[in-house]
DNA sequence: AATGAATGAGAATTCATTCAT
DNA sequence: TATGAATGAATTCTCATTCAT
């Protein structure tokens, strides 16, 4: 029933722009928009779960900001739960492995992994539309157990592996002091994964905002705690 | 029919009876109820509001759940969104102002002071129903603007205040380097934010937990933080 | 890129080609295939329409039974409810037809041909797929009079006129007594009508079942009737 | 909000005429109606049901019919097959409690207890709405397994047995031959429970009707059967 | 002719809110 | 005040039918 959505949340996604020309035609539309549907649902689902909530948030809605039909959309998903799902473990996953490359590519200090890695890491993901799966999460685990698997198995395990390994690293190599990791971890995260809540939270309000950018918070909290558990702290 | 104006939670609630001038007089157990009733229903929707989010909450739920009728919810709140507003501003304010009335009695240095304020009044606030408030903000501000109101007049802005306050006299004594002070205010907020967010979204499952006490979370984080700002970081 | 229309399994579909003159061209697999839709589509049809009811049946599924597409369905009739009219008027007249050319054929008693008529005629019914028209026609007529219609004029009547002739044959001759013919037809006719449409509703059941097999059940019945409007009923 | 006006089917129902002074006032119409409600809903489910079939069958039509609205239906029943099972269940029970109270409180003879008692029921179920049930059960069976489990339980079991139970009075009485009882309860029944089939299916349309009135053919057909088997016919 | 993606009217069910008691 | 029966707008999901390919 599902379809599997098959394709990247890569940009250039969709162009209805004219193809430059001398390029062949694009596939015939029928075609092409079949396997373009599923990814384009589960944007409107994620952009729509993420402001109203799962509860609040109107099938139709959906399918009206992916342009399609009421009831093309459940040629593709079998309902909206099952949309739910798809919208949280396609949206994450690509990026914690992306991270996990890096990582392991990496030849520096583990000091410096972690302020270059870790910084652009989370900068493309609070920018992405990824970032709102965070609040998502946070905001329905309890009604959908289901969910709660999901994030664990998927994103809380393979992060925390991925930045565990980075402290270890530098525990090992002498530039961190012995600390627990995984409080560490958290430490790290916990912070992070509050901007990321925040920015489609209290942050896509009116209101003042926390008068600091993203960016200078990023960086200023990993500095924080690289200072924290550092051997040798620069003054 | 106009609707009973959705008055405020308040005790002493509209007795158009007398009250026997002197006498304290025990309230009849049938007035105590009376008096408690929109106490009790706050605390029921405040319960299913965390834990189901606002929209798939219903309100005979919280009717059953503070042990009253589907009809006497409408007699004290007039609608479920009156109710949302009320859970909000009531939970937390009082809290704050106890916090603040801590930090102004405190006598001795600003490390202490935060040191020990911080971590008891987040660990008090997260073991209370309060910590839901902010899974509940989180959740459904971008739903209901008034709550974004709400929010940062009544909390965020004198909860900054009085944290901002703390490191300032930390600044100002000598003991903490001259850091931008909002900035600090959101590295030490954050994660404590998350924290009872968490504890109300995936700290609620079954699951696996991030492994550490709350307590001990608090406290290592408030010392990261503070080595992390302080002019004299104990080795 | 026009896709390619996704032919059926069938090869070498459609050619335009013009057939060599002359040759009598045994059909091909597909041309027959094409004649036989409409009969193929009809017998699921009927198949479904008597499982599960004419509204509970999907077009759908019909058309999967008879391996076409749902959009074929729709090259062979107009709607679903052509369908069922379709399905109604080509599976019993046929059968009618043939119960007459008999009767008209034989030439010993009415007793005698009634008790052979009767029990091959209806055995053969029950056996075939017609015999799910009955129990259609009675669960869908009351929302489509045209149905009613369609069965007095192709079923109800010349049916009556078959076994109420038989039935005054026997009078005529001396075999029965003066009874009311058209009584005794009803009589006759409604156990084997209920018991075609006994088959395809309870009787389909895993339950219990009636507990004789039908062929015994019709050759009493008939006997029973026989000897209650004979003029000499045997002992 | 408007209030449904409330006014049921029935006659009478409703008064805001001023009540005859000096009779004892109806029970509070908001109890008495509660109390009502579910009989009224299963009576407009029964009719709705037999007439249409029950996928073809909308609860709101349902509820019209039983004078409320739509909701008020899921206040009674769970769910529109909830509603099924009741009407199959406690429309025909009751019925044959009647019948079988009566043959037991019969004296005389087995021919006698049949004619009467047999052409009695079968009138009064033919002319009360309970007759539509078999056509319900008839259309509805393969579609809900549940139902064939009722029916054979509660309807066709007891029914059963309770003609069987005649019928074999009077082989034992002598009055019968040695018959197959249940092949002969079979032979009674079916043309009796097709009879009520028919009522509501083609016998309900404009057209000709099957020529002869309900009683004749019941008198006719269980005398036909009673000579059948009687070991004395009468000529 | 055949396909199957897309549509949208329609049906079952839920739930905030009202109001007679 | 308190109750809970009743309401009906709103929501999810289905399916007959159409139509571009």
């Amino acid at each position: 029933m599902p379809r599997k959505p098959a394709l990247s949340a890569e940009p250039s996604e969709r162009s209805d722009l004219p193809e430059p020309a001398g390029t062949p035609a694009p596939p015939a539309s029928h075609q092409r928009r079949k396997a373009e549907r599923p990814s384009e649902l589960l944007d409107a689902a994620l952009q729509l779960f993420v402001e109203k909530g799962f509860a609040a948030t109107k099938t139709e809605d959906i399918a009206r900001l992916a342009g399609v039909s009421k009831g093309t959309l459940y040629l593709y998903y079998t309902s909206k739960e099952d949309l739910l799902r798809e919208v949280i473990s396609q949206r994450v996953s690509t990026r914690i492995a992306e991270g996990m490359a890096r990582a392991a590519a990496h030849q520096g200090s583990a000091t410096e992994l972690m302020r270059t890695l870790l910084v652009d890491w989370w900068m493309q993901t609070l920018e992405s539309d990824a970032s709102g799966v965070f609040k998502l999460v946070v905001s329905e685990v309890r009604n959908f157990p289901e969910i709660a698997e999901l994030w664990f198995n998927e994103i809380s395990q393979p992060g925390s592996q991925l930045i565990g390994g980075m402290v270890q690293r530098g525990i090992d190599s002498g530039e961190f002091r012995q600390v627990d990791v995984l409080s560490v971890v958290y430490s790290i995260v916990m912070p992070l994964v509050m901007l990321c809540v925040h920015r489609h939270s209290l942050g896509a309000c009116e209101c003042p905002g926390m008068g600091l950018d993203p960016q200078t918070f990023i960086r200023a909290h990993i500095d924080l705690v690289l200072r924290g558990i550092s051997t040798h702290p620069e003054p």
